[in-house]
DNA sequence: CAGAATAGTTGCGTTTGTCCACTAAAAGTA
DNA sequence: TACTTTTAGTGGACAAACGCAACTATTCTG
């Protein structure tokens, strides 16, 4: 006769997820979890450590010289407050550059700063390298189909499309 | 000769994300937002706002009588501190019960009450109709394949498999 | 029995984001 | 021109949530 074995009732690898098994909202935000503290990881005393906020912004103001907040607020779905907050930091860390927008007095122009050109060198690397060991494991073939399904998601949702 | 238009240097729909474009950790963080606030949105008051942690853990518990904090905890990535809280807030409104395990004296086992059980069905509801409804732009088929691949990127995420 | 590992708790600090109200400027309207 | 609405950005207050690290109590290993 087995010995009844000690140990939890359910075994993590057997526990059923219950209607989260199908729900593609669980794993997406599952994933984002680990994906943003590996990111986070990688980015160790970078001056861009957490959230994409801060490496989006960093991208953005180095490929688009005067750049609006507003823009980038909208492109990492975040509202203007926060976004000023993070413009705010940036700058702190000498990173970017604010200045009136000539020809609107409301708006602003990011400028990149050398520090901040160098940072984004960086970054582009740890970024791309990133994304690319975390779904190391998915078939090349699903990683592209994965893209452009989700490139399409977001840029739906961040109201780019129509 | 035409006249110069105001408005920003860089229109939100002509912006390029640099190499983001291409990488899916840049989607999956974005998406995570919105789909996050949308979820919230529709939880609205339901004792069960914010968070994969809330959900996932009455679904589980109503699904597995018995189960541990320490198995949840494993399954929604969160360290043990914070599945605590997450247990101690949901008994404050009398979701779950919590007793110490028999056979093990460190742990313990989470018990559905019935007001969980209650809520447990509506968020079933409003969890899938969730992800069907946010993702309903993608074809049915499209769907099927996300679903295969993100789950299985989880499940070695969160260390199930092997 | 001694040492290592596991389950859970608690305190601490940090960060992050959201809501709301407010200013200034520009655009729309008549 | 005068009036209204919309847009860009700022600042404060507030509320969570999360992780780390330290600590207790069990249990497991050898």
């Amino acid at each position: 006769m087995p010995v009844k074995k000690k140990g939890p009732p359910y075994p993590v690898e057997t526990v059923g997820l219950d209607v989260l098994e199908d729900t593609l909202s669980f794993y997406i935000r599952s994933i984002n979890i680990a994906l943003s503290r590996d990111l986070d990881d990688r980015l160790e005393g970078l001056d861009v450590a957490r959230g994409t906020g801060k490496i989006t912004t960093l991208l953005l103001v180095d490929s688009h010289p005067g750049i609006r907040p507003s823009v980038i607020a909208q492109l990492i779905m975040r509202d203007r407050s926060a976004m000023g907050r993070l413009v705010d930091q940036m700058i702190d860390h000498e990173l970017i550059t604010r200045q009136a927008a000539p020809d609107d007095g409301r708006a602003q122009e990011l400028h990149i700063t050398q520090k901040g050109a160098d940072l984004a060198r960086k970054v582009r690397k740890i970024a791309t390298k990133q994304s690319s060991d975390f779904f190391a494991d998915v078939p090349e073939k699903d990683q592209k189909r994965l893209l452009d399904i989700l490139r399409r998601v977001y840029r739906r949702t961040a109201g780019l499309d129509q």
